[in-house]
DNA sequence: ATGAACCTTCCAGTACAATGGAAGGTCAAG
DNA sequence: CTTGACCTTCCATTGTACTGGAAGGTTCAT
């Protein structure tokens, strides 16, 4: 299977795939006589658990050490249950600043409704901010 | 007021005030006789400015626009109105979509407390994921 | 044999908001 | 007069996940 091939059945591109290699998420893959790349077919669910990865929240550098893992022969299961874990306690931190940062920028726009231009003062450039 | 002053009474470093000046975000410093920048007083007030607009997540990009209407002599009020509501928008749609990022790692996190570290299999990688 | 479609490597750039460091100039105190 | 704190410019780098383009090699159909 060669680069484009296996672009093509993961949904990403070829760009990406090499930059994937290069980033040691794929391992180097074994080339043709002519030198192009010739995938095998694991290479697709690889690809796959990368996306579903992403999509998870997961950085390339966690993926990347969960692919380590399962290539020394390992089951990542228990490290895999950490970084949810980790991701989980980041998600609550980020979903907690957030709603605070939507209430206040929620008062500055109600302020910010009922302008009154003349009570900016140049020193502190705007009033609603 | 020189540069080391200036971060001192903003909480910032020189190293960002130039960078600041440089993106257009402060105007271009006076200069002492030894090529120094000095700084009036009100530039206080534009880097605290700066901070709050960060703050209220906006970015330097938005904030450089801000403080270019108020340079004009004009008050950037129903600017800053439109970039909030546009804020909040956002936020709302990131809100969302985190947790429904949270609830998907959720799900993933539970499944992964109850490890089966036979049932994967090696093409996917990682049942958990 | 020639053109299209595919592949290769390498280098550079995107957005964001700074940060680090080198090489050198200025100023006040001791 | 020298030391140390401060300032100057310029260039490069950080982290994230790619993306773009140049210059050239390969494969296949016509």
């Amino acid at each position: 299977m060669r680069i484009g091939q296996l672009a093509e059945a993961t949904g990403t591109t070829t760009k990406t795939l090499r930059f994937y290699e290069e980033s040691g998420l794929l391992p180097p893959a074994e080339r043709l006589a002519s030198g192009y790349r010739d995938y095998a077919e694991d290479a697709v669910g690889k690809v796959a658990f990368i996306h579903r990865g992403q999509a998870a929240g997961l950085t390339l550098a966690q993926i990347r050490q969960i692919l380590k893992i399962r290539e020394h022969g390992q089951t990542p299961c228990s490290h895999v249950q950490g970084l949810l874990g980790q991701r989980l306690g980041e998600l609550d931190a980020q979903i907690a600043e957030l709603l605070a940062l939507r209430e206040t920028i929620f008062q500055l726009h109600e302020k910010a409704s009922k302008p009154e231009p003349d009570s900016c003062s140049s020193d502190q450039v705007c009033r609603y901010i």
